[in-house]
DNA sequence: TCTTGTCCCAATGTCAACATTCGTACATCG
DNA sequence: CGATGTACGAATGTTGACATTGGGACAAGA
């Protein structure tokens, strides 16, 4: 059976923010104040603090000394970053996944490919889509059963995931006819076992979507 | 200038509850009670609480929920995760730093090297030689100039430093006769720009001490 | 003897009050 | 008029008290 984990104020509070990071309730750049968050929460500030901690931790805030949390606010640069530490992760993911390959594991993340094959033909909008995306490469980094791996991937996922919205929003013509091709790929290869071919398979999924991506998020505020 | 830091006492505490379990004053497994580290460092619990989580933030320090913070507990397949998520995050970083390389950051790092070679003919204990290591890496990390990278090392850099503490106690020997000759390796290669040798040299650093370590680490606690 | 239930305490989770810092608007001086 | 100093308010940093939880000791029952 799987263990219940009760998590505390603090991770629910994170979880709120984090949506309406999401929801675009809050705007990039945008300050957190704790004493807002505590009362619209209905928690206390100390919890919201913690929370927004977590939320340092993921990279979705960044916080200074006596200055407060705002929200991140990406340019092209912090989107270089992101999907160039992401490729790497994918890349060592990839194979640990691969080595660690059972039917069982295939079969999920065939039925993630199959899902979005019917969400693409269903029209579903951009949301229903990354929320496949996401799942599969969780699921990827699941399988590998690395969890410093899988720490690292959470130190980047929910930056991820803000900077793909963009794409949906503004390329998702492109995103839609590469989701099932490129992840269905990534499958094959896997049940191969480890090889060379996937892991520049999976570097080369993240890398192209850097390049497609970098120069979708406006212009760069160089030198600031 | 350097613009000067003022970190809070969170930070502070997490200094100190870091070097105290680097010195061995707290074994790895045991409990770091939030009171008891209050009292003895003289701040409140919430202070502690928080050093607690940056601690959390670093590897060094696991948490569950009501039950309290504890000092990792190092086995065989701890030290396979996080140099296997080293090996991939120097690689890139060893790319980076290439691909940013000038003449000041080549001798800063070749000086480091040298600092390495003078420490090893005055016969300096192990932890000189491994603060010239890490001091190494961080400045490879640095002139890759890609914060989220840095932001990932920092995830795993305080368990690295921890590991490599056994290996200094436990086979100083080997240690001390690869630790000029590939630190001077990967300088000669980064000054050449990128190259898949060097990211191959970069991995191999890393993967070659993941192989040494892995059997150093006493019995694993199998299945536990 | 093993299981089940209860009590109790130590430790953490949560909270609200107090202390400190930062930015800014305004006054003052050269 | 520009530069410097100062006072104020808003927000965060820090703290100690109260609430809740988890685990172990102990006792009762099968």
């Amino acid at each position: 059976m799987r263990r219940v984990r009760r998590r505390g104020l603090a991770h629910e509070a994170a979880d709120r923010i984090r949506e309406s990071i999401f929801d675009g309730r809050v705007a990039p750049g945008s300050p957190l104040r704790e004493v807002e968050l505590a009362v619209s929460l209905d928690v206390s500030r100390g919890s919201v603090r913690e929370g927004l901690a977590i939320l340092e931790r993921e990279g979705l805030v960044r916080s200074e000394w006596h200055r407060g949390a705002r929200v991140i606010d990406l340019n092209p640069r912090d989107v270089d970053e992101v999907y160039t530490v992401r490729a790497a992760l994918e890349r060592l993911a990839a194979a640990g996944a691969a080595a660690r390959m059972t039917p069982h594991h295939l079969a999920a993340l065939d039925s993630l490919v199959q899902a979005m094959g019917r969400a693409l033909e269903g029209d579903a909008d951009g949301l229903t889509l990354l929320a496949l995306d996401l799942a599969f490469h969780d699921r990827v980094f699941a399988i590998a059963g690395n969890g410093r791996l899988t720490d690292a991937w959470h130190g980047v996922r929910s930056q991820v995931r803000l900077i793909q919205l963009i794409r949906i929003e503004r390329d998702q013509a492109h995103y839609r006819d590469l989701l099932v091709g490129e992840h269905h790929e990534l499958v094959r290869l896997m049940s191969r076992g480890p090889s060379e071919e996937l892991a520049r398979a999976a570097e080369e999924h993240v890398d192209s979507a850097r390049r497609a991506l970098v120069h979708l998020v406006g212009p760069s505020p160089e030198g600031m």
